[in-house]
RNA sequence: GCGGGAGUAGCUCAGUGGUAGAGCGGCAGCCUUCCAAGCUGCAUGUCGCGGGUUCAAGUCCCGUCUCCCGCUCCA
C-alpha cells in the first residue's frame, strides 16, 4: 500500500533522506538538501544513471554499439549562449503566452486589430509578420462578414494598450478561439549573477537553466579531441537552476535541481530509428531499477504541446511516474525529445562559426549538422520516484513502514547485529562488518533488541540484515533476515559478501 | 501571483494571559537467543520569525517566513 505525501515527506525527514534547505533560518522556498540517507539513495541513481549509459554496453538500432563520452561543463557560461538557446528571450522582455498554442510572443512586437466598441473580437498578431497579419485580417473579415476593412472602425493598437475585457475577446496568432492569451508578463526564469565585483550590467551572468546547452557549445571540442563519429552522445549530469514561480510538491518542482542529460548526435534520416530506440531504452532503464509498470508511463506528446525546437521532429515524449501528488494523473521524470539540429545551427550562428561549425563525415565525405536526441531526466525527481515507489505500509510490523528499494539503489545494502551483545557474537559481528565495509554500504549495529535494529532497517530500506548468532560460534553460518516479507534463511559466513553483491546487480521483481 | 488552512521537543500532540508538558522516538547503562520487550538514568525547546498591547504573551493584535490544499504558472 502506497503512502500519502506527507508520510513520505514526513519519514524522509525523520530519518535523514531530505531536509528543507536553510530551515533554521525559517526554510527558503524551492530548496531541498540531502541527508546521509538520501545522499547515498540518489548517488546509487546517478551512479546507476552514468554506469548504464555511458559506460555500459548498449547495442544501438543499427547493431552497433553506443558511443557516449562525458561531459562536465560550468554552471555559468558566456551570456550569449542564452541568447542563442532562445533562453534569453523573455528574461528582459514582457512576454504573452498563449494557453491554446503554448506558443509565447514578445508583448511589444504583438498588435491587435479590430473595432474598439462592446463585444467586439479582436485578432493579435505579430506585428512584423505579413502572413499573421493576412490571416487575421482575413479570419476579422470573415467573423464580422465584410468584404473590406473599415478604416474609421477596424483600428490597430499595440497589445499592451488594450483592456483586460479586450484581451478576453482577442484570438491569438496561433488559436483557434479568443481568450487564450495571458497578459504581459516579465519572466525570471533564471537566475541572474555578476561576473567580477563590479555591479555593471556588463557583468551579469545567468546560473544555467539546463545542462543541455554546455554539451551543445562544447560539441566542435568533443568532436575534434575525442575521434568520436555519428552516431554519438554527450553525457552530463548536474546541477541547472530555474526561478520558478512557484515551487511545489517538494522536490519535484525546486529551483535548484540536478539533471541527467545526453544529446545524442545523429544523422538527420536516422532520427526516426533512434527516436524510438532512445525511447524504449530509458523507458525500461526507469523500469530496472525499481519503478513498477503501472506507475510508470510513456506518454508521446501531441504535435501542438511541442516546444519551439521540436516542431518538425520525429517527436518528443515523456516518461512520467504516478506520484501520491499527482495520483491519477502521472509527473515528468524523463522527457526524449527529438531538437533536430536547432541548438547546433543556433551556437554556429551566434557564435559567428555558420557552416564551418557543421560535423564532417570522413566516409560519405558529408558536411552537415547533425540532428539530436536528447533524452533529458532529473535526478532529484528520480529519487523522489524510488522514494515514493519504495513507500510501503505495513500495519503488521513494528515500523509500520518500510522502504522498498532495489537492491541496487538502497543506501545501506546489509545491516549486521549480533543477536545478543555477549558470548562472542560482537565481536564475529564487527569482523564481518569491516570485511564487507571495503565493497558495500553496510551498518553495525549492537545496541539495544534485535527487533528493534531490524524495525529501523526497514525505515532506511535496507533490503538484509545479517544476524550472528550462537549457531554462527558453531557452524559458520549467520541469518539473513529479509526486508520485504522478514523471511529468514541461513548462510555460510564465508560467501555472504559475493552472495550480497549478487544481489545487489540482480534483476528486481 | 490570488484564496483557504497550518506552524509548541526528532515525531504525534496537550497547554484560552501567570514557573513550557505527555507519549513515542533518541542517547547511556543493565538486561535480552530473532522482529520497536523490560528496568534505571540523561538530553532534549530561538513555542516558525519580527514587532506591538500588557505588571506578565505559546496564548491577544499587526507584519513576515515556511509548509499543505485549490487556482495561476511550469519557454
Amino acid at each position: 500500500m502506497p503512502g500519502s505525501m506527507d508520510e513520505i515527506v514526513a519519514l524522509c525527514r525523520r530519518r535523514g533522506f531530505i531536509f528543507q534547505s536553510s530551515e533554521i533560518y525559517g526554510g527558503i522556498n524551492g530548496f531541498w538538501d540531502y541527508g546521509p540517507l538520501g545522499t547515498e539513495l540518489k548517488r546509487n541513481l546517478k551512479n546507476a544513471w552514468w554506469h548504464d549509459v555511458v559506460q555500459g554496453e548498449l547495442i544501438g538500432p543499427d547493431g552497433n554499439p553506443v558511443d557516449i563520452v562525458g561531459l562536465d561543463s560550468t554552471i555559468i557560461m558566456h551570456p550569449k549562449v542564452w541568447v542563442a538557446s532562445g533562453h534569453a528571450t523573455g528574461f528582459n522582455d514582457p512576454m504573452v503566452d498563449c494557453k491554446a498554442s503554448t506558443q509565447r510572443y514578445r508583448a511589444d512586437h504583438l498588435v491587435v486589430l479590430g473595432a474598439i466598441e462592446p463585444g467586439a473580437r479582436l485578432y493579435a498578431f505579430v506585428q512584423a509578420d505579413d502572413e499573421q497579419r493576412a490571416k487575421s485580417e482575413k479570419a476579422l473579415l470573415k467573423y464580422e462578414r465584410r468584404e473590406t476593412l473599415d478604416p474609421t472602425r477596424h483600428v490597430l493598437r499595440p497589445f499592451t494598450a488594450i483592456s483586460d475585457d479586450e484581451r478576453s475577446r482577442t484570438q491569438g496568432p496561433d488559436a483557434k478561439e479568443p481568450g487564450s492569451l495571458t497578459a504581459a508578463r516579465q519572466f525570471n526564469l533564471m537566475f541572474k549573477t555578476l561576473v567580477g565585483a563590479i555591479e555593471d550590467p556588463a557583468n551579469y551572468a545567468y546560473l544555467r537553466p539546463e545542462t543541455a546547452q554546455g554539451i551543445f557549445a562544447n560539441f566542435q571540442n568533443v568532436v575534434d579531441s575525442s575521434r568520436v563519429k555519428v552516431p554519438f552522445g554527450i553525457a552530463q549530469m548536474g546541477k541547472a537552476f530555474r526561478n520558478e514561480v512557484t515551487p511545489r510538491n517538494f522536490t519535484f518542482r525546486s529551483r535548484e535541481f540536478e539533471q541527467m542529460e545526453i544529446e545524442f548526435f545523429i544523422r538527420p534520416d536516422t532520427a526516426v530509428e533512434w527516436y524510438g530506440w532512445w525511447r524504449q531504452q530509458r523507458f525500461r532503464w526507469w523500469q530496472s531499477i525499481g519503478l513498477s509498470s503501472s506507475n510508470l508511463q510513456l506518454r508521446e506528446h501531441d504535435r501542438d504541446e511541442l516546444a519551439h525546437y521540436a516542431k518538425a521532429g520525429a517527436g518528443v515524449c515523456d516518461i512520467e511516474y504516478k506520484f501520491p501528488f499527482t495520483d491519477p494523473d502521472f509527473g515528468e521524470l524523463e522527457g526524449v525529445a527529438h531538437r533536430a539540429d536547432f541548438d547546433l545551427r543556433q551556437h554556429a550562428e551566434h557564435s559567428g562559426k555558420g557552416d564551418k561549425a557543421r560535423y564532417f563525415d570522413q566516409e560519405k565525405n558529408d558536411r552537415y549538422f547533425p540532428h539530436v536526441i536528447e533524452p533529458s531526466a532529473g535526478a532529484d525527481r528520480g529519487t523522489l520516484a524510488l522514494l515514493c515507489e519504495a513507500y510501503t505500509r505495513d500495519e503488521t510490523r513494528a515500523s509500520k513502514v518500510f522502504l522498498r528499494f532495489h537492491p541496487r539503489m538502497a543506501p545501506i545494502k546489509a545491516g549486521i547485529f549480533p543477536l545478543v551483545n555477549k558470548d562472542g557474537m560482537p565481536e564475529i559481528a564487527e569482523k564481518i562488518w569491516k570485511e564487507l565495509r571495503k565493497s558495500h554500504v553496510v551498518e553495525f549495529d549492537e545496541k539495544q533488541s534485535i527487533g528493534k535494529r531490524y524495525a529501523r532497517m526497514d525505515e532506511a530500506g535496507t533490503p538484509f540484515c545479517l544476524t550472528i548468532d550462537s549457531q554462527t560460534i558453531q557452524d559458520g553460518t549467520l541469518t539473513v533476515r529479509h526486508r520485504d516479507d522478514q523471511r529468514q534463511e541461513r548462510l555460510p559466513v564465508g560467501t555472504i559478501g559475493s552472495w550480497l553483491t549478487d544481489q545487489i546487480q540482480g534483476r528486481f521483481d
